[in-house]
Parts: structure tokens; C-alpha cells; sequence
DNA sequence: CGGGGCACTGTTAACGCAAACATCGCGGGC
DNA sequence: GCCCGCGATGTTTGCGTTAACAGTGCCCCG
């Protein structure tokens, strides 16, 4: 910056001045120094810059497993809401949903130059293994953080009845469950409306089976599933662990929907180019991103105290051609 | 900090020694410092640090479509690789890869505390149209901007050549490609490379179909190929338009591979439970990433030039269920 | 023709931290 | 017993930027 002021024989507040399109510039002399700019190659200094105003125009974002379809369209959509507001995002990926990798990524991103922090499916945190810096604003995509930080889920619970309400409607007398893994909300929330909605409708409640959201575990649970001429319907808590079930369903020669009708979770891209397309129980992502976004920036930016939010986003049954009534007989 | 040196009756120059871990503060002094940081929830500013340093611990990374499959999977490999080596990654997403969007996207960043620059798939925009701030650290995943920029880029040709060898090897007479758009650089690649392999095999070289990328769009082409009697293979340039098409295939009664063999792009981990379980060309896209960051943080952290390097990271074809010779007659 | 105001530009200080240097007190060597 | 050296801590300074205030020259008004 000295040396743009000297090259432009001004000062360096004039060059400041500029940089921030101050209108109290001559044109002259705001050309001459935007030229000394171009030729030295300068560019402000953001870290000074956050210095003097005390803040700094990105948010953190913790994760786990990235690339995973909640996790990128999350992140998409997190992106994409933060950069409208004017705000960047940086990411840290944990190693594990264990309380202490989370805790080691808190503090690691509290040490980067952050307004606030979003954090998507602490999993198997809990709201006093956070160890939060103070002061520090924070959006939680997990509702068993209500009370401590604003949060924001899809109704997972609701999704889950809707696929169980589903398949009894067309005439299943109960429905088997392919649930996700236990250190997972979301995968328990799932499983207990499942459970909950078979109970309720007065259908028998049988044993879950359990995978690991990987679409090989939902090949290897329908292979069992298969195996059980009892079963006719099955709710799989995500669309991965689903199409490797239809996959196993294929090979073991039962038809779907004929003989197994199958409803997954999450509405991923493929689901609709599966074969058969898949009913499944579609999450608006964007919309979770835009929410977390929006109660993150309303604690930086205006001081709101949110602990008590709690925003539910809803999900939408999405009705394809794995699902049909069950074999006569 | 003047509060907690204050409060724990010692110099601010104490305080950041214990912050920092010097070794030359006594425990009895940095106990009650690190007491006095507690009860203040103190955390060290980094602007000021990154101000003092020089540098940021930061990286700038900017994609198009951050929930695709290649770039989310990136994104996941860039961040793990970033944090192994004390950096942090900042994400941006661009509207669209036109070379404005890209600009706006690197002005934006390049005003952000970063130490270098990622960026992915740049598509359509070229060396010229960048506009990147000078000695700013770049690197880039497409090897277009070799001899500008240090470029990383997956084998694409190699792969494609490899997908179209073992569909000629099966016996086809010919294959045929659904490309994607036109304006993406590794689609044009394998495109091209689909049909030199052609051509240097003396195969009749028949028009690309094209799509999107999207699944819906490969089902799309996927009608359009399944009316042709004469397709018996049918090489997609990536795993998604590869499972519309599949479904294309099964509702026109075309059975995969008895009658047409379908080989797809990317190894998507659902790839292998599609059914049936698609051959495809396998990306490495977490060495990607790797090599993205260390080629970004040699030019960081030791000033080389590496404006000539240009790594290609090796893909794998991985035959599954979905090829087999042509049908008979 | 002198003073007030305005447009523009310069000077000073502070943001929070850490390197460099200064100081202090103590034990040991002579 | 005096001074050196070392460990532990304090003081000064500057990183690049910008807010606040301080000029400086010019035009216009009375």
C-alpha cells in the first residue's frame, strides 16, 4: 500500500480510499492511483482489514464424510446461501462423529477467522461435549440441540410415517425397515417413527435391519431380506442402502415392486433412474442450507439470541414405480 | 488479551506465549494464564496472527456444482488433504462456468485471507480470461492451463480408450457414446478419445449422443439409443446418464448386456449396485485432491514455479455386470 | 478583498498479536 | 563476595488498514 502511495505521489490513506470506492476522491487522482494498483499488483490486505473491523465475512462449516449426498447438498446449498449474503464458507471435514474429533474441529476452526459456525449432523455429540468458544454464534442441522444452539433437521419423523402410511395404504400388513447406522439421529429418528407408525396402524412390529447408509450394506441386508418370503414391503432409511436392496431383490428373482415393494430416503438424483424409479421420501437440502445460513447470519449480524429455535423443514413423499400393492395371496 | 494478562496479574507477552505454546513461560505462570483465558473465553484473534505472520493457513477453492459426484468427492479429498497440512479450505461456488462467473468467483476470493487457489473444472474459462491476482499460488484441475498454471487431471482419454478396448475385445462391432456438454472440457476429452480408439481400431466411427451429465438426461438419449437395433454397446460418459440409459434399456426390453453392453464413467459408489452392476472407468479422485494440494502448497510454502507441471492421475476400468459379448446373429 | 465553507488530501492512532530486545532475579564459578 | 550467565518475564515496535481528525487550497459571498 506504501508503495501504490508513493508510485501515485499520494498518501496511503488516499489509496485506502480508493480501494473501498470512497466517493471523496478526485477522479484524476483515483485514476492515477487505481493504475499504481494494477502495475504493482496490489491487493488489500484482508487480514488487516478484518483487524480493524472486527469481522471477517466467512462462516465455518464442520462436517462429516463430505461427499456423502446430505453432506454435499448441504454444503452446496450452505455455499450458495453464505455467498449471497456476502460471506464466504470454510469447511472442515471431521475424521469421526465422535465427540472428541468434533471437539478437535471446533477448535481448530474457532482458531480460523470466523463470524460463526454451522455445524451439520454433530451425530454423536452432545450439546455439553462442544466445548464451543463463547461468543462464538453457532447453527446445529440436529434437532437434539435445541435449548443450547438454534437448529435446523428435516422432518425426518414425518417422512418416515409417510413412507410407512404408504405402503399400508396399498394393502402391506406391515413393513420392514432397512435402518441406518445407531450413531445416527437421523437413522434413529427414522427407525423410531417407523417403528412408531407400524404400531399405530396396529401392524405387526418387526426386527429392523440394519446397514451403514453404503449402498453395499443395502445390498447385503437384501439379500437377507430376500431370503424371507415374508416380506413384501420395505422402508430403507436412505436411497443408497435402497437401490442395493432392489439390487439383491433383482437377483434373488423377486420382482420389484411384484413382489417387494421398496421406499427409500433423501430423494438423491438417481432415485428416479433407478430400475424401477424409486418412491422415496425427497429432503429439501436447499432449503436446510438457506435455514442454517439464515439463523447463523441473524446471530452475527444482529445479536439475536436463537438457542431456542427450532426450524423443521418438511419432506415430500415422492411416489415412483417401486411401490405397488403386495402379491395376491 | 490485555483482560486476561490483567487478570492473571502477568504482561500481554506472556499471554501469547502461553498461547502459542512457548516453552519458556513457567507452569506455575501458564497455569493461571491459561485459567485466566478460561474464565474469560479468550481465543486469539487470528486476523491480528495472520497479520503479524504473513499468511493465512487458508486455501481458496472454487468449483461449479459443488454436489456433483466429482466435485463434492474433490472437495472431500482437497479438504482432508488440506487439513493434514495445517490449512483450512474456503469454498466458493460459481453461478456457472462462464469465464465472468469464474472471474467474479476469483475476485471474490482473491480479497478473502487466502494463501493460494483451487480451482476446479474451470470449463470454459481460459488462462486469459482468469484475471487472477499476480503471485498469488494457482492450481488447476484441467489440463488445459498447463504452461499457465500447475494442472491436475484424471486420465480421461486413457479411460475412455480403455472403456471402448474392452467393448471392441467383447466382440462389438462398434460403440457408441453418450457424451456430455459440450462445454465441459473432460467430456469434449472423452469424446475425442472415444473416437480416435474408433477409429485406430478401424471400427465404424458413429455419432455421439449427448447429454447433460444428469441422469434424467441420460435416460433421455437412452430412449433414443434403445430404438436402434443396431447398439450393442454403448459407452456413457458418466455413471449417471450410464443408469438412465440402463433404465431406458430395461423398459424398451432390451436386456444389459444380453443385448446392449453399457460401460460408464466416474465409479460412483452406486455404480456397483445398479443393476445390474455397472463396468465403469474408476476415478481416483482422492489422489486428486492430494495432488491439487501438494502442488499448491509447494508453490505456498517454497515459492517453486510449477507452472509446466502437469500431474494425470490414472483411472481404472473396472469390469462389472453390465458388458458382455454382442448377442449372437 | 477578507473570511467561511467546501472539496480534497494528509497525519495520527489504534485494531490484536508476536518478534526483538530489555530487564530482573537468582545460582554458581572464581 | 562479585560478576557472569541463564531462565523468566516485561517493553517496544510494527504488521496493513482505516476512522477520526487536521490541514490545504480554492471559490464564493458579503
Amino acid at each position: 500500500m506504501t508503495d501504490v502511495a508513493a508510485l501515485a505521489g499520494v498518501s496511503a490513506q488516499t489509496v485506502s480510499r480508493v480501494a473501498r470506492d470512497e466517493p471523496t476522491v478526485r477522479h484524476e487522482t483515483a485514476s492515477r492511483v487505481r493504475a499504481a494498483m494494477a502495475q504493482l499488483g496490489y491487493t488489500p490486505n484482508r487480514a488487516a482489514r478484518a483487524l480493524r473491523y472486527g469481522h471477517y465475512g466467512t462462516v465455518g462449516m464442520i462436517a462429516h464424510r463430505l461427499a456423502r449426498t446430505g453432506e454435499s447438498r448441504t454444503v452446496e446449498a450452505v455455499v450458495e446461501a453464505a455467498q449471497a449474503e456476502g460471506y464466504t464458507v470454510t469447511l472442515v471435514d471431521i475424521a469421526s462423529p465422535a465427540p472428541h474429533d468434533v471437539s478437535a474441529a471446533v477448535a481448530r476452526l474457532s482458531h480460523q477467522d470466523i463470524d460463526g459456525l454451522i455445524i451439520v449432523r454433530a451425530e454423536s455429540a452432545t450439546p455439553d461435549t462442544l466445548a464451543l468458544p463463547p461468543h462464538l454464534p453457532v447453527v446445529v442441522s440436529d434437532s437434539r440441540f435445541v435449548g443450547h444452539h438454534p437448529a435446523v433437521a428435516a422432518d425426518q419423523a414425518g417422512g418416515a410415517r409417510a413412507a410407512v402410511g404408504h405402503l399400508l395404504e396399498l394393502g402391506h400388513r406391515t413393513v420392514h425397515h432397512l435402518a441406518g447406522p445407531q450413531d445416527s439421529t437421523p437413522a434413529r429418528q427414522r427407525e423410531e417413527a417407523w417403528r412408531a407408525a407400524l404400531a399405530e396402524a396396529g401392524a405387526a412390529v418387526v426386527p429392523a435391519v440394519r446397514g451403514d447408509w453404503s449402498a453395499a450394506s443395502g445390498y447385503d441386508a437384501g439379500t437377507v431380506l430376500a431370503a424371507d418370503p415374508e416380506v413384501t414391503a420395505v422402508f430403507a432409511a436412505n436411497d443408497q442402502m435402497a437401490a442395493g436392496l432392489v439390487r439383491a431383490l433383482h437377483e434373488a428373482g423377486r420382482a420389484v415392486p411384484g413382489d417387494v415393494s421398496v421406499v427409500g430416503f433423501d430423494g438423491i438424483e438417481l432415485s428416479a433412474q433407478l430400475w424401477p424409479p424409486l418412491t422415496t421420501v425427497e429432503q429439501d437440502f436447499g432449503e436446510i442450507g438457506r435455514r442454517l445460513v439464515d439463523l447463523l447470519l441473524r446471530q452475527v449480524r444482529d445479536g439475536e439470541n436463537l438457542a431456542d429455535t427450532h426450524a423443521v423443514v418438511p419432506v415430500r413423499l415422492v411416489e415412483r414405480e417401486s411401490t405397488a400393492p403386495p402379491p395376491a395371496g
